[in-house]
DNA sequence: ATGCTCTGCTAAATCAGTTTAGCGACCACT
DNA sequence: AGTGGTCGCTAAACTGATTTAGCAGAGCAT
């Protein structure tokens, strides 16, 4: 890769000048007294040759190598991942950086080999990414250089990055309230585990309370609420069936994600009911599932490049964040509308 | 970021030995006539210090970086990028490697500037990946070294790793036949751009093909053919509700990829015809969409994991590569049944 | 004539490794 | 005693940049 590159050598020899000029002049130093004629020829040798600097020579020196690493523990599985890197890829590119990424899968001895990779390179920063939002622990390993926390916090009070989910809370209940929606709006997807274990998520808690706090200010309480082990289509539509079981049938669903959502849709479309017109569904994440069903999915979209994006800001920029929280955008679509009768 | 690290030459003093020798033990060279004795110093020396090398330094001397550029077009949008990037990180980790990832969007300029910044930074090689399978031209400048397309290919000659999908429609197709369907087969999909110019697409053609010569073998044809603007659900849908419209409605679909058939499937579902008893349903890529549709989707995978892998194998090992082609493996699932009647 | 300052530039050290060339001690052989 | 070879190890060069310290010459005042 990249023989034959011209060096600063080479460079400053055409230009008949040191090495030291040649150096000054392509760094743009101030406070040098070299004439504006050695910068003409400096800035003339290194075009003809084609200069680029070897990053790894100079960082040799100077410590710094323009290059983030990027360590989360599962970048495939969800489709989000894409969105965070790519967030972090264009603040970062804007910045003249580069994005080193490793993934640990969870496991600690991964873990320990990735942050090893990383600091042996050098990098000048971590962004320490989580793919489900929660509270972690961070190797104390990375702990000597600036860390930025992704879809995450930590106890150290490191600078972090999260989706604001009570805010989302409250406004997916706040547009089923608008609407005219009262008694007969039920949920699907509490769930224990995810709620008391911060380890686990900061979604699943932080949607709840907006969701509990909006209802409270209103007066209205859920008509009624379904647990779901997981988070996926099959637990949606299990939950939505146990629903359409009950005596009265709800006029609106809060779903607490978009597979849920998605699993709840097959059910009513089972049961022969219509969305919007028998019942309303909302939810999170803004899934691109959301915007494929029939009717699309009113949701409240994580704003995962955003996200990408602040983490390199807070990162490089050394930015004191107001508040690590992003909002979240409430996507009106097809499948809200008024209670029916 | 990790001040205060050993150095070599702080391993070589507590050992009491040189620089060289420190190094020597350490690379493990052979042929060297250093004392077990030595080897014991040094080796305990070095893991008192905790030293770990500085990759920098030893890549000013010795041009290796360990380090492996992920170019691709876009890494967001499809959920399967992070699928190819997490196996290519997978075989680049067993290989003590690491991955920088850069994104050129489809854009000149970021594509330029996306390569400079890898190449000053001495990667070992490039892997050059698209998101969507095409052929494509290659910028120059990265010909100095390795590079190993990943789902593309290129004029140059240049290794590449490509899905199966020849092989793919041969399967989704025969998997029919061998159910029985055979005067009532559709097709949703087809798509002149993406058919006819390589550069758009490479699976259109090829699925089609494989398709076709399954088909042709069993002297079967098509019952009628789609043509869809996208490859989109909104187009499976609308696809679908045309062909129910015919005179003969079909015993069996292939789509061209997943989300068509989810739109195939609202189609069906809002229609009242149930999947498999009245018509099956088969498709290409195996979105984790496919997996959540009731019934499930039968669907042909693409392997993107695998073909992150093989990518960084036949980067690094120079393997040649028997064949560019990772085949996609048939997904039986809950949408495939014999004809009615 | 001497000393001082300013201008325009460069030699050499430095970063942390790898690699080449070779040194001194010891032994065997003539 | 002199020669040659092996053993165990090291000094120094080298990679390509940045940075510190300082040099030569011109201009000016004393």
């Amino acid at each position: 890769m990249g023989r034959n590159r011209a060096t600063l050598a080479d460079v400053a020899r055409r230009a008949g000048l040191s090495k030291t000029a040649a150096s000054m002049v392509l760094n743009g130093r101030e406070g040098t007294r070299l004439s504006a004629e050695a910068h003409q020829r400096v800035f003339a040798a290194a075009e003809e040759l084609g200069y680029r600097p070897n990053l790894a020579a100079r960082s040799l020196r100077t410590r710094k190598t323009a290059t983030i690493a990027f360590v989360s523990d599962i970048v495939a599985t969800t489709r989000f991942a894409g969105d965070l890197i790519r967030g972090a890829l264009d603040a970062a590119r804007e910045r003249d950086h580069v994005l080193l990424i490793t993934e640990t899968q969870g496991d600690a001895t991964f873990e320990q080999y990735a942050i090893e990779a990383v600091l042996d390179r050098q990098v000048d920063g971590v962004i320490y990414a989580a793919m489900a939002t929660r509270r972690l622990t961070v190797p104390p390993a990375i702990l000597g250089g600036p860390v930025v926390l992704l879809n995450a916090t930590s106890s150290d009070g490191l600078p972090s990055v999260l989706p604001d989910d009570e805010r989302a809370g409250l406004s997916v209940a706040s547009a089923l309230l608008e609407l005219g929606h009262r008694d007969a709006i039920a949920l699907i997807g509490r769930n224990r585990l995810k709620e008391d274990d911060p380890e686990v998520s900061l979604a699943a808690r932080a949607r709840l309370h907006g969701i509990q706090q909006a209802l409270g200010e209103a007066d209205v309480s859920l008509l009624a609420e379904c647990f779901c082990t997981e988070w996926l289509p099959e637990h949606g539509y299990a939950a939505m069936r146990t629903l359409l079981n009950r005596s009265k049938r709800p006029s609106a669903i809060i779903c607490m994600n978009d597979r849920l959502a998605f699993g709840a849709y097959q059910a009513l479309g089972e049961a022969g009911l219509s969305v919007p017109e028998d019942i309303s569904v909302i939810s999170f994440d803004d899934d691109p599932i959301a915007a494929w069903l029939r009717p699309s999915l009113a949701t409240t979209a994580l704003p995962h490049e955003q996200m990408g994006r602040r983490a390199v800001e807070l990162l490089l920029d050394g930015g004191v964040a107001e508040s690590p929280l992003v909002p979240m955008p409430l996507r009106r679509r097809r499948s809200l509308a008024p209670p029916a009768g």
